[in-house]
DNA sequence: TTATTTGCTTACTTATTAGTAAGTAAATAC
DNA sequence: GTATTTACTTACTAATAAGTAAGCAAATAA
């Protein structure tokens, strides 16, 4: 991917879980590439292309750690790098992809709500497996399903982001504290 | 509120919470109601005001629904009750208004960011008070600050509904077994 | 060396946006 | 019964949106 290309998807990315996806326009980020508007659209034709290309991208990367740090680290370290991508996102105030484009979902074109259904299966089913691991190791003890557990600890995760910006507290650190205990 | 006016509000809640802040127009609201685009603007001058009386209007049933059950009934039924609100959103296929508009927060209007931080304060007070009482008359026992389980809750419930829309499972009916599970 | 492709810019179109100003019919106040 | 206010509509503006077509310089291929 050439330079541009890329740097284009950086900036959609931040616009996306900053303004949404229906928040920002190529405009936005034409100025702050200080490149013409009409070069988005010679590497990304159409908006939707650009929101296909930041979720394929962002999936990529989940893909990427997740085969990183799938044969070394144990059940419990892979849950906290997990929780890692989270505290970085909120230093950086941004939330999470799929709280961005999660709330807005029925109103995103057809390929990229497809997009997004994927990567919260590859999401679901690794946090799933690691619970599924770490209870098989007795590291975990938490009550309930597997799968129940999976989605209360993504949940609250992406959730945490949403409400750090709206309330300026560090909600994550007390949602995490809190898996701590359950887990 | 005169009839055409809190017909606006239902109609743009709506859209706020399907296609976010930035994804309705006065023209989508006019188009519903089958009036013009300047009657809105005669309701309400700005969509700024628009967005804040919406916002307004949650944090007035939020507030009534706090002060009907706030006599009656205990912990548990309160907060059954309060899960109520989010089963009932799930069913209409709708996030909640935090759920919509948090993640676009810092790209409202200063007074809408205002208001949606106050509405935040009230849900957080008033879910963590429930915690606290259900704790003291031995009904809850979950582990860990109260303050920490009340946004645990609060988010995991935030943000099941997002994932609803995603993976088109019953991601809420998972999630509140397991508060069930832990609290 | 010439031809072609790549990666843009310039210049444009059409649609949509929030918002305004002036007019109007019906209800309400005096 | 006249005056005024209410609740709109009609008709508009200026800004911004996504997207296109044509041109052009530099890199690459033949």
């Amino acid at each position: 991917m050439s330079d541009t290309k890329s740097k284009i998807v950086d900036v959609a990315e931040e616009l996306i879980r900053t303004k949404g996806y229906n928040g920002f326009s190529y405009r936005d980020i034409a100025t702050v590439l200080s490149i013409k508007n009409a070069a988005i659209h010679y590497h990304f034709p159409s908006k939707t292309d650009l929101g296909i290309a930041v979720i394929q991208r962002t999936r990529q990367n989940f893909n990427q750690f997740v085969s990183q740090s799938d044969r070394t680290i144990d059940a419990l370290t892979k849950l906290k790098k997990f929780v890692d991508i989270y505290s970085e996102s909120q230093q950086k105030n941004l939330v999470c992809f799929m709280g961005a484009l999660g709330p807005t979902f029925s109103s995103l074109p057809t390929e990229m709500q497809q997009e997004l259904s994927i990567a919260s299966r590859e999401i679901r089913d690794w946090v799933t497996s690691i619970l599924a691991e770490g209870k098989q190791h007795n590291q975990f003890k938490f009550q309930g399903a597997i799968t129940d557990q999976a989605d209360s600890i993504i949940s609250s995760l992406l959730a945490s982001l949403i409400l750090s910006k709206v309330t300026s507290e560090d909600i994550l650190g007390n949602v995490v504290r809190q898996i701590d205990k359950t887990i």
